[in-house]
DNA sequence: GATGAATGAGTGTTCATTCAT
DNA sequence: TATGAATGAACACTCATTCAT
């Protein structure tokens, strides 16, 4: 979406192979800036580096952005996506236990972002949010804020329905987001070094800390501890 | 500790201005350029910056460290804290309930190297971990697997006196360390931005971690977590 | 004359829109170009502007003109005007005074050339004759020499029947080009940007101009210098 | 003056060859770039070329000035020097005729601008002024008017003296001006292509230009123009 | 014939590093 | 020891030119 096409007229999708690739040309260059810039931070990546690993030239990397830095924006906007909205209404309509309601939650994050590149995306916020205060803003706005909202309405749920115990609302939210964020900080850094030495796997770090949160939540956690074999989900039945 | 000064002939402490602060310059470079380098990453960073910071000029940082990559390192290993065999040894003569020593740990941990610039390090690493991989390797040791042995025989100290319930050590590991760790990326990236947007200060998001970390833990949880007052620590009377 | 279309199968003028602009495209971007070459210089300018202007792509503009340097040295050739052949048989008829020969000369020279683009060729050679050794000699043959001697003729004619007083012939012919030439600089340089600083209009500036060249060179200034109401010139009546 | 030195405190006078060079290197630095500025034009000059010119590197150069056009400001500024207030006050305690005032006038300003690279400051502007009108207008303030009201104030004192006819000042201003602009563009353009077209020398030039304005303005002409053998000029007695 | 996407050599500018003083 | 002038390799960005469509 919002891709910088130079509109392209004709071709009504049987285009010839220089058109359609003017169509990818952003997506493919967003894709390896973002790789690079993860890698390497956005002031030690090359412009011609990017051009070269999209596979093309420098000079075409500047026909779709205008400089180093609206790439840079480009990246973190295009990664951006709003799945809030998406995931929201999938929640509302869960029917199971508050537990499963967010053992999925964890399960769906890894596998739509967690383990994509789309997780470089928060360490690059991370390291580069002093250098663009502007784009931090907007990351905080677009991304921690409606997470933040979203663990809080299940956690709400949870004490609403009496499956949780009565806790703050801010720091039970932390609790809960913050070992996914670092996961995805650590092994876009870190862990891309000596991928091993986290001693567990990511299915093992969330296990272990979604065990650790719903322990600490849970009324009675030893009843609802045990997990239930599949969540009563409704959409995404192969999820 | 191994602060690189160039031959000093052991100027026997009533040397004149100039020799002290000769003594001073690499401390005072070093500090310089950990801000900055925590601030705008290692590539951003320019070394007349660090030098003017230091109140010398661009040759002299030259002087002390051969290069901007030296410099880094330095930076990094100076700031290294290897107190994890005080703390070990502190925490052995600890006689109070696990609980209270992991709270003091918290404690601890906050006030000598959360709070501290010294926090800006693991930031520092988290972003260039891959353009530097044998510091990340050296941090790694030092750092991350010392903390996390510390963290682990606390954990056990409480499984085996029956204060915690039976975990798998790894995963409860992650569990403690994860919110200390967030923190000081927070504080150093992010969080200085738009400082209160963490919608908590540093010590209640800690309160709530302890707090959820401990339910999640402790066998029964309601007894335990009526924070004693004052935690029966004998060193450092103050804290 | 000259205008590179690239074989033109002779369209005999009942020919579509399409033919008429491809003819028409070379003018176009002629003229194009010597606007932005004559405001900006030859580096200054670019191939998209002068594309832009013409309301063509800049491909096009290749398509008739090999490379930048052809498409200055043809608007060069393109806007050199030689039409001294032209006036000098004009000015041969002339029975009037040589005042008013002169006088007419100069009204025909800001008529024909001074108030119009092509005034800006001679900012453009000024400007660009080092770069362009060849057309500036070019020039030289094709624009200054020419214009000396036609002046020149006009002096001599003036000596010739007594009107003028005997002066050195070159001397005197460039005290009678010069403030034409300057005029046109001046329009095309400084006096584009500020236009009202020169003080005085172009019709005033020439009008002292002549008043004070004719002063100089006539015998009996008082008797010839009350301008006769209208030359007695034979050709182009409306002038 | 005011040329950009980063204030070297020691060296009083006795210095080394470092920082001799130092306080010479803007200087070099201006007068390798008006000649290449004159030659080219702004655009067309590569600063390289322009600090190889002076035997320096790339990078010294934007040591002392901090992009190529704060140079191109600085190539004019500098070479604006104000003469006129000296010129002045020369030119009002002048006692001879106003026609040897003028010649005297005519004779002093090739002397040091005509004939010197700064008379290519002129031509510069010309080329450039449309690139860069702050400075133009700069030019005409510190240039062009003062240039102006010195003229205008020798005519005045000629027709005061009923040494010259009772004529327009602002058109005979330009009368005397233009043939001394016109040269410098000359030498500075064309003439420097093929030095012996203008078929007389500057000198020559020069003399025809002030007989014919002369001849011109005064009210008996052939009295006054035998050139009295040396204008008695009091100051500079070497002119 | 016309387009405009693609190119890559070239330009201004920066910055880590050196070294004469 | 400390300086800061000097360097030049490296970078972001431009623009004349090409060529597939």
């Amino acid at each position: 979406m919002s891709v910088p096409t130079p509109y392209d007229p004709h071709s009504p999708e049987g285009s010839a192979k220089r058109s359609r690739r003017k169509e990818a040309r952003p997506r493919e260059l967003l894709d390896a800036a973002l790789d690079l810039f993860v890698e390497k931070g956005f002031a030690a990546t090359r412009v011609d580096e990017v051009a070269a690993r999209a596979g093309v030239s420098k000079g075409t990397l500047f026909l779709y952005f205008p400089s180093k830095e609206e790439l840079f924006k480009a990246v973190v906007r295009e990664n951006i996506v709003g799945r809030f909205t998406e995931w929201n209404s999938e929640l509302e309509t869960m029917t199971g236990s508050t537990s499963d309601v967010l053992r999925y939650c964890y399960k769906v994050w890894w596998e739509r972002i967690g383990c994509t590149k789309a997780s470089g995306i928060t360490k690059l916020m991370f390291s580069e949010a002093q250098n663009f205060p502007e784009i931090a803003e907007f990351y905080q706005q677009e991304v921690i804020f409606p997470g933040q909202a979203l663990i809080r309405r299940i956690l709400q749920r949870g004490m609403d329905r009496g499956e949780f115990r009565q806790v703050p609302l801010d720091g039970a939210t932390y609790l809960v987001m913050v070992p996914m964020i670092y996961l995805m900080l650590w092994e876009n850094s870190m862990g891309a070094c000596s991928p091993q030495v986290m001693g567990l796997t990511p299915q093992n770090y969330m296990d272990s800390a979604l065990d650790g949160i719903l322990h600490g939540l849970c009324v009675r956690p030893e009843a609802t501890l045990a997990p239930s074999p599949s969540p009563t989900v409704s959409p995404h039945s192969s999820v």
